[in-house]
DNA sequence: CACTTGGCTATC
DNA sequence: ATAGCCAAGTGT
């Protein structure tokens, strides 16, 4: 019986704190589990972290647990995964548990409904079932019904799946095959969604070499982090699937990791279809489903999940694959903390459990693609796309040849105003792309040559024509259009630059025959309208379709035979090592939505910069050259992969108290750097966001033992200090903006 | 001299 | 994080 608990609070405290453990709760607490603790004056929920039988602790300090909240315990492998990522991240352990847990799972209502369950062996009713079949099929179908949903599976669903009525339940749990149960309304099996079916497709030769070299890891218990490097169409799904059927058959659970927004309906669908007990987790869900589904798989009725970074934090058992689908995608990279990269936690996680781990991207980060070059990680490639489809052929335009408008390129050159209207005559579809929302980006006065700035931010504010306001994308900040300019007060400012709405209002002026529709977030406020637009793309009921980011993931149209990138040099100048790989991928991603189907795709990259390595090789669909060109630059600079980067932001009301502590927090790098150097500090590229300015310092660990004296000099820095001064630490940060 | 602020510490 | 404490700062 331990006498004392550990206990980690979301507190920034190094380690965890010893309560001692009354004896009433002695048989109540196993590690993992949550329990209330006194902390100073105050009552806080913490996690259980060990149980031992004596403390070094002084007695009179000791406190004891008050209380188990009634939450499941999470697994022990989650304990260590948290704790690794703690250490990795520079956070509490009780900071990098918060995650791991959905935060509504404190108090809930216990709901239940009527449930039916087994009262015999699974293969005793399996035969049974068989038995009945002629004799009374009503109840054989109900049998079969009810070993499919699993016990307990509720009445209601059991009689609309059957078509039945209660009767032939009822006779069945009067021979005792069946009994009445009550299920938790957290238990209740989701209605599923029939979207999308995922047929079974006959597996080309590389799809099939990739699932069997994935199976026989699978197969030998054996962590293996596999990098499936597949072009667009190549049918990466397709090789998730069988996978995830090995491990099904084993009787393990796997894990699906898959950007926030490419968990669309379609992609989840396709998983459901093949796998009824699959788990969905992502941020639209309320807090009350989202704590379901979280105890469904806590409590093993769902072994596969698909879901946004967070859902790598599911509490299942016997862990048999992690899945991170578009593995270069930034928003694996949580920006709060704790800051870690849903990435390289599964790789933690796939290691604690002995579990392979497959990173499939058709642009794999430089990340997973150096790893697997040096042997750590294995390459599967997949080429070709399924189905003998074609690349699409991708042209450039140079805008700096197209005929000004005032002096400025236009928004639209000839050669794809003249494809676009191809296509309309013809009937296929238009995809435009451009990765910026609203109208233009700036107002600008030609009197006095200002841009009218968010009055909290150091950024300018961008016209949004449909709402008729200027708005800040920083802040919530939202303003009226001054008549005038608000400096010089001279003339009218102007709308400088593109967005999407200025790309609607060209195609609308321009072909008013045709219907257009625009997906970004301003449209795209509620889920709804997202399936909604989809759905109209899907059945030809659009003509073109203008977006941002959120057209360029995964979307399938097979009708589309043209994308066109309306700019594709945006984020191509901005501060940040990274500017050419997401350039690079956002525009290869972007090629990959033409010619999904039979009809051949066509796209076209409007540049200013045509010779740029990205747009140049992404426009060559080249991969392999941009990446090998990357890596030497990067090696070159000793950026990431070669070499790690921590980012250290100070944010203050005061300029001077921000760039004061930057200051000393450099300083004190400085003077024991050993194995890493220290840039800065300097004010950060967006120096000054909701009224705070933001410096910041950078600092390379060239080596393993010099990352961990940079980690150890920054323990406990973040959060330091009161409200108008805060430090954040973000290790291997995806963004220096 | 009563009563806010700022800075610093401990929290089992 | 955040409550508590002391010291310095502010006002009547």
């Amino acid at each position: 019986m331990a006498a004392y608990a550990r206990v980690a609070l979301s507190v920034p405290l190094r380690d965890a704190l010893t309560y001692s453990v009354p004896k009433h709760l002695q048989d109540a607490l196993v590690p993992g589990c949550r329990v209330q603790v006194p902390l100073g004056r105050r009552s806080m929920t913490g996690v259980v972290v060990g149980l031992d039988d004596d403390t070094e602790v002084d007695a009179k300090k000791l406190k004891s647990v008050l209380a188990r909240l009634e939450t499941p315990a999470l697994p022990p492998a989650l304990l260590e995964l948290t704790r690794c990522m703690a250490e990795e991240y520079a956070c509490p352990w009780g900071v990098a548990l918060d995650a791991a847990w959905p935060a509504s799972l404190k108090r809930r209502s216990a709901k239940t409904v009527a449930g039916i369950a087994f009262a015999r062996e699974e293969g005793e009713l399996e035969s049974e079932a068989l038995l009945l079949e002629d004799k009374a099929p009503k109840r054989a179908r109900v049998l079969r019904a009810v070993l499919e949903l699993g016990s307990p599976a509720p009445v209601q669903l059991v009689m609309r799946r059957t078509g039945v009525s209660k009767a032939p339940l009822a006779t069945l749990v009067k021979h005792g095959l069946l009994q009445w149960a009550r299920i938790d309304q957290e238990d209740e099996l989701l209605e599923q969604s029939r979207h999308e079916r995922a047929e079974r497709h006959e597996l080309v030769p590389a799809q099939r070499a990739a699932v069997d070299r994935v199976k026989e890891a699978i197969a030998a218990g054996r962590h293996e982090t596999f990098v499936l490097h597949g072009a667009t169409g190549s049918g990466k799904t397709e090789v998730y699937l069988r996978v995830l059927e090995e491990v099904r058959k084993l009787g393990r659970s796997a894990i699906i990791l898959v950007p926030e927004i490419s968990l669309t309906p379609q992609t989840v669908g396709r998983f459901l279809s093949r796998f009824p007990e699959v788990a969905v987790l992502h941020s639209g869900l309320t807090d009350a489903e989202r704590a379901r589904q979280w105890l469904r798989l806590a409590r093993s009725q769902a072994h596969v999940v698909v879901g946004a970074r967070s859902a790598l934090f599911a509490p299942v058992r016997n862990l048999g694959l992690i899945v991170v689908d578009e593995e270069h995608e930034s928003s694996f990279k949580q920006q709060q903390a704790p800051r870690y990269h849903a990435r390289e936690s599964a790789v933690m996680r796939g290691s604690i459990e002995n579990a392979p781990v497959v990173l499939g991207s058709a642009t794999p980060s430089v990340e997973a693609w150096a790893r697997a070059k040096s042997g750590r990680y294995t390459l599967l490639e997949m080429p070709k796309r399924v189905g003998g489809g074609e690349l699409p052929r991708v042209v450039l335009v140079d805008m700096r040849h197209e005929k000004p408008i005032k002096g400025n390129p236009p928004l639209m050159s000839k050669q794809l105003t003249n494809l676009i209207e191809e296509r309309l005559k013809v009937r296929e579809q238009v995809m435009l792309f451009l990765n910026r929302r609203g109208f233009a980006p700036v107002l600008y006065c030609s009197a006095c040559g200002e841009t009218i700035k968010c009055k909290d931010c150091d950024a300018p504010m961008a016209w949004h024509s449909a709402r008729g306001r200027l708005a800040c994308h920083h802040c919530m900040a939202d303003m009226r259009r001054p008549e005038l300019c608000p400096t010089c007060k001279a003339s009218p400012p102007v709308a400088l630059g593109s967005g999407t709405e200025r790309v609607e209002d060209w195609v609308r002026r321009r072909f008013p025959e045709a219907v257009v529709a625009r997906m970004d977030s301003d449209t795209m406020l509620k889920r709804e309208s997202y399936e909604k637009v989809l759905s109209a793309v899907r059945c030809g009921d659009v003509d073109i379709l203008v977006g941002t980011q959120m057209i360029a993931k995964g979307l399938d149209f097979p009708n589309v035979t043209l994308v066109g990138v309306v700019s594709a040099d945006t984020g191509l100048f901005q501060p940040d090592f990274r500017a050419a790989e997401r350039t690079f991928q956002t525009l290869s991603q972007v090629a990959g939505r033409a010619g999904r189907g039979k009809l051949k795709g066509l796209v076209v990259f409007q540049t200013l910069c045509a010779q740029s390595d990205p747009v140049m090789r992404a426009a060559q669909l080249d991969y392999e050259g941009f990446i090998t060109s990357e890596l030497d630059a990067r090696r070159t600079l000793s950026y990431p992969p070669f070499g790690r980067l921590v980012r250290i932001v100070v944010e203050a009301r005061q300029l001077a108290a921000a760039a004061k502590r930057a200051r000393e927090i450099a300083d004190n790098l400085r003077s024991a750097a050993a194995e890493f150097s220290v840039l800065g500090p300097a004010a950060a590229p967006l120096s000054r966001v909701r009224s705070r300015f933001r410096v910041h310092v950078l600092v390379k660990a060239h080596t393993v033992p010099g990352f961990a004296a940079v980690r150890r000099l920054l323990d406990g820095l973040e959060g330091t200090g009161d409200r108008t001064l805060r430090v954040l630490v973000d290790v291997d940060p995806v963004s220096l903006m």
